[in-house]
DNA sequence: TGTGACTTGTTATTTACTTCA
DNA sequence: GATGAAGTAAATAACAAGTCA
């Protein structure tokens, strides 16, 4: 299924109801929905379907209303129809007909059905469209925010509720699942941009640190003034002066002078519990010895491409 | 431009059938 | 030969992605 396809991890949150937290990524799956996916929806009864069918061809002999909620308003009958059918025991995955279910015929008979029209009215290759009223859309909104996805019995409560096709809901709701996709991966990718900026920004800032720390180390003028690190060291916080080969510590105020350019982050601070301890200013890093604060990249690969659908 | 409807491809599930111990 | 488990192919539904109008 397709939600397991972007379970890799870069999946986006692509609920209406999450983008109050833009921002966020889904990384999890999606809940398992409750739609007929791991229950099989079971298939309408070809009679029934007959009769829809039926009815949709009566309707083209009547006067048509091609726009507006009269054109999606199914007649009461099939509306009973389709509610029975979605009703019936929807986990009952047996089928009468030598296991084999009727689906495509189901499909094919809703289709027709959902085109609210006959062929010939229709023409070749057209498309009707409807809009939807602001009440229908509003329930349709309402109904997306508490769940993405439709059961077939949802389906069908909609789809009675709003005098449209379950077809039609349907579609309504693969649309707008897909739209809000879009959306959300719009939010998310100017978040990306949003985020790779301020890294950039903060490596750059960092790196130009690091630049003037080798600088300040490298400089012949505080070397002179610096004891060297394996003999006294002094802690900043107690003053107390110990010899890094020999833990003896002189009790003694430190006579030993700061050195004259105290960089504050050269000085590590150093707590009481280990103020006995050498302050460890080793030197410049050679190069043989790879510097531990290599640059980073300024800018993330994954942000050179393009942001493209699966 | 927004959006309802459609097509196409993918995936999960069910069922019938076959193979084998 | 009968039987149950395991494997497989076909059919189907639901969905995402893309497109049309």
């Amino acid at each position: 299924m397709m939600v397991e396809k972007e379970d890799l991890g870069l999946s986006l949150s692509l609920r209406s109801s999450e983008t109050r937290f833009p921002l966020q990524l889904n990384l999890m799956p999606p809940p398992p929905s409750s739609s007929s996916h791991s229950h099989p929806q079971p298939p309408f009864l070809k009679s029934q379907w007959s009769d829809l069918l039926a009815s949709s061809e009566r309707r083209t002999e009547g006067p048509l209303l091609m726009r507006g909620i009269d054109v999606n308003r199914a007649p009461a009958a099939e509306r009973e129809s389709e509610e029975e059918a979605g009703t019936s025991s929807p986990n009952s995955t047996v089928s009468s007909v030598s296991g084999k279910r009727g689906g495509a015929e189901e499909h094919e008979a809703e289709r027709a059905c959902s085109r609210g029209v006959s062929d010939e009215e229709e023409g070749e290759g057209s498309r009707k469209k409807l809009r939807l009223s602001k009440d229908q859309s509003a329930i349709l909104e309402e109904s997306f925010k508490e769940h993405n996805t439709l059961n077939p019995k949802q389906k069908l409560a909609l789809a009675k509720q709003l005098n449209l096709r379950p077809r039609q809901v349907e579609v309504w709701f693969q649309n707008r699942r897909a739209r809000t996709k879009l959306k959300q991966t719009e939010v998310d990718c100017e978040f990306l941009k949003r985020c790779c900026e301020n890294l950039t920004e903060e490596n750059r800032r960092l790196q130009k640190e690091v630049q003037e720390l080798r600088a300040l180390k490298l400089s012949p003028q505080i070397y002179m003034h610096m004891t060297p690190p394996t003999t006294l060291t002094m802690c900043p916080s107690c003053e107390r002066v110990s010899n890094s080969t020999n833990t003896a510590t002189a009790s003694a105020p430190s006579t030993v002078p700061p050195p004259p350019d105290h960089h504050p982050l050269l000085h590590h601070h150093h707590h009481h519990h280990h103020h006995h301890r050498p302050i460890p200013i080793a030197p410049a890093a050679t190069a043989a010895t790879p510097a531990p604060w290599a640059p980073i990249p300024l800018r993330p690969s994954f942000l050179d491409a393009t942001p493209q659908r699966t």
